[in-house]
DNA sequence: ATAGGGATAAGC
DNA sequence: GCTTATCCCTAT
């Protein structure tokens, strides 16, 4: 239930009008917009050269009037600078696009029939195919690694034609020779350095994750895995040998259970003489009852100073690390974490993924027969956000009264979870490609045939195919966004995207490239840079 | 010092 | 083999 008294607190959320109603980057605007969209400058504060010089700027400084940002290694620099997306509360996550326009990143309803828009090809790091292109530092363990190469073949609709029809073998048995690999690896890095025995060029793993690895290595030396977790605990029988697993060649526990476990004998067989080295890692430790209620204490009365909560002694809490109390807070009380304008821990995509739960759209669909697996930094950047779905909704209840947390205020049709909202979106990061939205956008409040639109989805067609001969006034839109800090309903937004074929034909702009050559071109010959009514006509 | 999120442990 | 809590690294 909305609330009057949140109508000047509530945060401002974008909706699609804010970007229909966007500033003509080429076409000066005369209502200065009331939520401009990022600090880009504004066209209409600049001279007749403005524009060029934007351009300009924006191409060939890619650092200038930008604040540092984190950038990955996939990221360059020289691209244009088109306006990014309000920044909201500070520290919260951003939704990268606003609610009606979610369907643009659904694929239209033939999408099955399409090629995949993605031009890359994911890459595929377990199994060592990255890392594999660095120099090695070993010998090659086995003579009979398979090259990386045939690795994926091996796996390849081509290659084994049944796949095309079936879905891939549900097990993946773990050969010899990975086997061989993993042992070797924890040897040499020691338990828990999953990751960098996986990568090793010189280890070869048939589709495996970090994951699999320590599960592998916890069925195959249980008792050495289970000792360097809990040191105090008992230690293994001793038997003499140097290798200090129990899963020697004189168990002490039924062999037939153990078949997977390797001996000593075993161990040597591959060059393992030495105990595996014990894992870095903190101990994990539970937290109690106890600890959790001095945690909420701490943090209602020191917020998110995680390092004031720890340093209270009357809290007790001295024993955990800060960056504990804020883990555990997130935890345990997402809610809480969340209304402090916190971001909560985005849900990320299984690993290898469920094609009944996270496929959405065909397009989905048939790249997953391509590759079907998910390489974990791959599967994190494939958020969804919300963290309200499937197994959170267990989460989101008040943790002190176990009531269901209150939901977001929405007196729209469109529920706020209803949507797609695309990843988190960093505030900072430039990342990914900004969107760009086609102007076919504008076509489809007037397009009579939508099938792809379920009665489900709570949309009335009559309402939504409206046409309105003009642009709705932009005072309009902050009317709609601050009444009461509520969505917009899709009504009220589709019956304002709609408008008349001629001020479609208004939008068109010339083309970035045919605006620089006019530019270059006048600054060659000497000539004025055009003005943008120049431009345009 | 904190936030974000990747890596891992442990339970199932 | 999967899920999730906890540990940990790094950018800000």
């Amino acid at each position: 239930m909305p609330s009057n008294g949140t109508a000047s607190t509530a945060p401002y959320r974008p909706t699609s009008l804010d970007f229909i109603n966007r500033p003509n980057p080429v076409e000066p605007q005369s209502v200065q917009q009331q939520y401009p969209l990022n600090g880009t400058p504004r066209i209409e504060q600049t001279s007749k050269e403005g524009l060029p010089r934007l351009l300009l700027d924006s191409l060939n400084s890619s650092t200038a009037e930008r604040p540092a940002k984190r950038r990955k290694s996939g990221d360059v620099g020289s691209k244009l600078d088109l306006p990014k997306l309000p920044a909201v509360k500070n520290g919260a996550k951003r939704m990268r696009i606003p609610p009606t326009l979610s369907g643009l990143h659904q694929p239209p309803p033939n999408a099955g029939l399409l090629p995949s828009i993605s031009t890359e090809q994911p890459v595929r790091v377990a199994g060592g195919t990255q890392a594999q292109a660095n120099s090695a530092i070993d010998k090659p363990l086995l003579a009979t690694r398979v090259p990386e190469s045939s690795t994926r073949a091996k796996r390849s609709p081509k290659a084994t034609p049944k796949s095309v029809s079936t879905s891939k073998p549900k097990r993946n048995k773990w050969s010899d020779e990975e086997t061989a690999c993993l042992l070797k690896g924890v040897a040499r890095f020691g338990m828990g350095n999953w990751t960098q025995i996986l990568k090793r060029p010189d280890y070869h793993f048939e589709r495996r994750t970090a994951i699999d690895l320590k599960d592998r290595f916890r069925v195959c030396c249980p008792d050495e895995y289970r000792t360097s977790k809990k040191p105090k605990d008992a230690p293994p029988p001793q038997d003499g040998e140097s290798i200090t697993t129990s899963n020697q060649d004189t168990p002490t526990q039924p062999v037939s259970a153990r078949v997977e476990r390797k001996s000593s004998a075993e161990l040597r067989k591959i060059g393992i003489e030495e105990p595996f080295e014990k894992s870095k890692r903190r101990p994990r430790t539970n937290w109690t009852e106890k600890e959790d209620e001095t945690l909420l204490k701490g943090f209602e009365k020191y917020g998110n100073s995680w390092s004031s909560i720890r340093h209270d002694d009357a809290l007790n809490l001295s024993h955990r690390q800060p960056t504990d109390l804020r883990d555990r807070f997130r935890t345990k009380f997402p809610d809480r974490y969340r209304e402090a304008g916190l971001a909560p821990r985005p849900e990320v995509f299984p690993k290898k993924p469920d094609r009944k739960r996270i496929n959405r759209n065909p397009t989905d669909q048939i790249e997953n027969q391509e590759d079907d697996a998910f390489e974990p930094s791959t599967a994190s950047a494939l958020i969804q956000p919300g963290s309200a779905s499937a197994s959170k909704e267990k989460e989101n209840k008040d943790p002190y009264s176990g009531q269901p947390s209150k939901p977001v205020p929405v007196t729209s049709l469109l529920q706020y979870d209803d949507v797609f909202w695309g990843a988190p979106l960093d505030p900072d990061d430039n990342d990914f490609d900004r969107p760009t939205l086609d102007r076919g956008i504008l076509d489809w409040p007037n397009d009579i045939a939508r099938p792809t639109v379920p009665a489900s989805a709570s949309i009335n067609p009559l309402v939504t195919m409206r046409p309105r001969p003009t642009l709705p006034d932009p005072s309009m839109v902050s009317g709609i966004s601050q009444n009461n800090g509520t969505l917009p309903s899709l009504a009220e937004l589709t019956s304002s995207v709609a408008m008349d074929r001629e001020f479609m034909e208004q939008l068109e702009l010339p083309t970035l490239a045919a605006v620089l050559g006019e530019m270059r071109h006048q600054r060659r010959t000497g000539g004025h840079v055009p003005s943008l009514e120049e431009l345009l006509s």
